[in-house]
DNA sequence: AGCGCCGTGTGGGCGAGCGTACATACAGAT
DNA sequence: ATCTGTATGTACGCTCGCCCACACGGCGCT
């Protein structure tokens, strides 16, 4: 019996397709700060997480950078290769370490041509993380930094599949486009109301429910969106899945 | 002899390609506040702008909207319909009026699955409003009022190919998520600067080369992204064309 | 033990942009 | 000629991000 594949994308193909790309897959762990890609340069090759979350930032002016999206095993790092585009424009940064599938360019690009059914999921894909960085813009500009934060950490969690992670304040802020004081404010008050418990760089979500219920409007679209991206269930392998606040939206998105 | 063909994805088409698709084009005008999809809803047509501008919005909260992109005749509305989706998380606006060409869904698909040369540039630009929707997440973020107007003001420019158009205050705040007071400001100080001219609704751009001068990077960028698409060249047919700008930027980009 | 780094909590002064409310001015309709 | 709606200009108080500085505490290093 073959490993087991967290990635949903992967998952999602059939059988045999699977295992006619499997041999061009090599497994990685990716570190934390690692930088796969930089904006404006080449993409050699595309991740599929197993296990990691990987922030998709766009950079301006040379210092000043945003976070669009976060991808983890709902998807995969990579996608304008596949849109034909040879240079990355976003930068790609590990933020949370683990597991991930890596295959080259040439065998990536050539199993599109290949595999329809590998090219539509990947391609859904695309669609879903054009919908991602839009949805993120939006939010960043109407919601409230602690709604944002929650959904940050819910997001991250669903595509990490864990409850804990390594993440800094600093950091944070900087992903979320506020100040880090912003981020010391709103941490602090999940933290008092036991919603989440951190030290030094470490993070535990304590109450999903609760931290869902802080969140904005975004959280449950995200959801919806992946749950209609495919057949494959939003949901985590484990803990309170979908839970209430999608519900509402699928039926609006799907 | 055929009508010109404004459009660039169709006119990067080879002439047999592009025979075969023309007769599923449908020459259409669009008229300023048009709605050609609703976020959510179904997207029944695609449309390849010829004259005219669409703007590219996120609702959240079923009463905020933000434009998260600019598309016109250098690219097609409908991209999420080429990557298998069959909702559109988009709202598509008709922000300047004029003509563009229409093509049936089913059409639109099955085109695609027909004609590589068709599929290649279409992915291209799905990539490249990837790009568009993410440099304005971060340009909304880190650069002021007066820049992303300037930059919102050329770049419709290019799309419309015309220094003049119709654009409301009030319109052009939702655009850039800003008070109409902000732009107000912006606008009156580039008035009074004889960058532009403005009178009840419709603003005449007298002084390029300046306004571009009062953009962010992102103006720039947007060019050289249009420049890198293909071979098709970024400029307008008339007016000063790329500029000093784009020549710094494209080569980081491509 | 002692040192220093780093993550976190707090405070202050500054300016851009926000929400709101209100004032002006022009255009078209009656 | 007046009315009405829409586009634009202006004012006030406030939030929030920016830059900075500093204090506390845990952790690793020597």
């Amino acid at each position: 019996m073959s490993a087991p594949i967290a990635n949903k994308v992967l998952a999602s193909l059939p059988r045999k397709v699977y295992l006619e790309i499997a041999p061009d897959l090599v497994a990685v762990e990716l570190k934390f700060g690692q930088l796969l890609y930089q904006q404006g340069e080449p993409m050699k090759d595309v991740y599929f997480p197993q296990s990691c979350v990987v922030s998709l930032m766009v950079v301006v002016d040379h210092d000043a950078a945003l976070e669009v999206a976060l991808a983890g095993r709902e998807g995969l790092v990579g996608v304008p290769l596949a849109l034909g585009a040879g240079l990355s424009p976003l930068r790609a940064l590990v933020q949370g370490a683990g597991a991930a599938l890596r295959m080259g360019r040439p065998r990536f690009r050539a199993a599109l041509v290949q595999h329809a059914s590998f090219r539509r999921v990947v391609y859904a894909y695309a669609g879903s993380l054009m919908g991602q960085i839009g949805q993120t813009a939006a939010c960043n500009r109407f919601h409230q930094v602690n709604a944002r934060l929650a959904r940050w950490l819910l997001m991250t969690r669903d595509r990490l599949g864990s409850g804990e992670f390594r993440v800094t304040q600093e950091f944070l802020s900087a992903m979320l486009g506020v100040r880090r004081v912003s981020v010391t404010e709103a941490a602090s008050s999940f933290q008092r109301r036991h919603l989440i418990e951190y030290s030094r760089g470490v993070i535990s979500i304590l109450d999903h429910p609760a931290l869902e219920a802080a969140c904005c409007s975004c959280y449950a679209v995200d959801l919806a969106r992946a749950g209609a991206m495919a057949q494959w269930r939003p949901s985590l392998s484990q803990g309170s899945p979908g839970s209430a606040a999608v519900r509402g939206v699928s039926a609006a998105v799907a």
